[in-house]
DNA sequence: CGGAATCCAACATGATACTG
DNA sequence: CAGTATCATGTTGGATTCCG
């Protein structure tokens, strides 16, 4: 008979070029996720969004924003007026990705008591 | 009439209660998914999981599969022989986030060549 | 208005050595 | 075997200031 051992799959690749790490690392970080769903709606102002996404900086705002523009989530559209506007929407592949982000977003809401609850069993415990 | 302009919804909000902000925060980080994941063929002990884990540490290993059973994905059971065996597996909670975890999987690997594309472009065009 | 540049504190992670 | 403790380093994000 041949082996019985549990072949040694390696788990799904941890390096750069994974593309699944290349997403969670993107949006897993402060703010992506938060961004993404304030431009669900359409269309926002650089202000706007800064309003909207609840104690991001300027700093953090800018930076997120250049990182999901160039993931190619994010449209940036420059109107040379004075002073300068400039409009933020989702690209069509953006769009896409909130899709199966809802779903975490409806699991999450859907668990948030269990997992209060694994929490509090697991630091009283300790 | 009242007014036209978008009522200011604030996004999803921005704190440390905020459900999804509690799981995505948590997968998001380096280890959490590539653990999880390799948690879905059945139960695991801690230097089996070190191995199929590429490149994790001992310490990272060790924290993240706290954490994860702190939420209550993972179930740690210690057999006291001598030397020690710990095994690991995910709990009914944690194969049911396995599974919008994978939508995003999927998503990413149906997507990862027209990411590559968008860097590409933005990276010519900066 | 929408940034860029700089500085700095906090945190995340890796390497290494030690242990019940 | 499955950790813990400690140290060193890199990365992240906030505050602030300046700019076209």
């Amino acid at each position: 008979m041949t082996t019985t051992a549990k072949p040694e799959r390696r788990v799904y690749y941890n390096n750069d070029d994974c593309p699944v790490r290349n997403v969670v690392a993107q949006i897993g970080d402060k703010w992506s996720m938060l961004i993404l769903f304030a431009l669900v709606d359409g269309t926002e102002r650089f202000n706007a969004l800064k309003s909207r996404v609840e104690g991001i900086s300027q700093r953090m705002l800018t930076q997120t924003l250049r990182d999901l523009e160039r993931e190619g989530y994010v449209n940036r559209t420059v109107y040379p007026e004075v002073p300068v506007k400039v409009e933020y929407c989702l690209t069509e592949m953006g769009r896409d990705l909130v899709k199966p982000l809802y779903q975490l977003v409806t699991w999450a809401d859907q668990h948030q008591d269990d997992i209060r609850q694994a929490r509090k069993a697991y630091d009283e415990r300790s």
